[in-house]
DNA sequence: AACGATCCCTGTTGGC
DNA sequence: TGCCAACAGGGATCGT
């Protein structure tokens, strides 16, 4: 699932093709695909013919400046992937937006269950959207330990659901914050207010230690239908999972059988042994 | 306000 | 072997 490493190796790949150029098409796949009060017609009548300036990335969110004031926001959700194409190359089923440059490159957005979407916004509009409440970025703005303990303190949810709370730290999706938490030793069932000064310091260390060794690999590519690389290839994190996937297998730190909980709707794994 | 549950969607998986 | 229900999950929304 594209999560913050993921998003973030799409963005490196698609910044080259996009910044500085102008659109000369766009194609929206399905109505669905824009949200956020959009109307579908918007994405292609804001887009084309305007210049592309800085793409760039906040949480899980690629956020890309468009002449005229405007952002335009592309979200992958859980099976949106992006392919750098040329035009004549065919199109992959469940493309749902193809936009073509004035350097003939063509950036397309493929996701079979639509979850994803896609929207230009004016700055008003920008302001409006849930976007504005979005919490800071999990690898760009992670806040020091003391900083986390303020804003989980006194909440009784389990930390596992505070750090999938998007307006709480941006980025982290259900395998990179089963990651951390095995990594920082506490267990995702643990209240968040209950996290001792040591456990907050271990997080926040955890944090950074995952994401980019995320981010280094490529991502992680579950299987050959999920997400893969803007140039088709697989994000190679999956052989660096220590526990999301894994359960009944033993931890690779201390042998104990990994077990596997359902958390804020989501599945979470973690070892026993290692996590308190 | 905080928290949990539900919904959206479709390819894949697992049970019978 | 084949069918179909269950499952996967990011984010919005709703009920308590």
């Amino acid at each position: 699932m594209p999560e913050l490493p993921e998003v973030e190796t799409t963005r490196r790949h698609i910044a080259p093709v996009l910044e500085g150029a102008r659109i000369s098409a766009v194609e929206l796949g399905r109505d669905r695909m824009a949200r956020r009060n959009m109307r579908p017609q918007d994405i292609p009548e804001r887009l084309l013919g305007r210049r592309v300036g800085r793409v760039g990335r906040r949480g899980k969110f690629l956020l890309i400046e468009v002449e005229g004031d405007l952002t335009w926001v592309i979200h992958l959700g859980m099976s949106g992937r992006m392919r750098i194409t040329s035009p004549s190359d065919p199109l992959d089923p469940h493309t749902q937006l193809v936009v073509t440059t004035d350097r003939g490159d063509q950036v397309r957005l493929i996701d079979p269950r639509t979850f994803g979407f896609v929207a230009v916004f004016t700055p008003e509009e920008l302001e409006h959207d849930s976007l504005a409440a979005l919490g800071p970025d999990a690898l760009e703005e992670l806040p020091d330990a003391a900083t986390l303990g303020a804003r989980l303190a006194g909440r009784r949810a389990p930390i596992k659901a505070l750090l999938l709370d998007q307006r709480i730290l941006a980025g982290l999706g259900n395998i990179y914050a089963d990651e951390v938490l095995f990594r920082a030793r506490v267990r995702p069932t643990r209240p968040g207010g209950d996290l001792t000064p040591e456990e907050l310091a271990d997080l926040v260390a955890a944090i950074p230690e995952v994401l980019l060794a995320g981010v280094e690999m490529g991502g992680t590519s579950l299987d050959d239908l999920a997400y893969l690389l803007p140039d088709g290839r697989a994000g190679e994190y999956l052989d660096r999972l220590m526990v999301y996937g894994r359960a009944g297998e033993p931890c690779l730190v201390c042998g104990t059988p990994i077990e596997r909980v359902v958390v804020a709707q989501r599945s979470s794994h973690f070892c026993p042994t290692c996590q308190r």
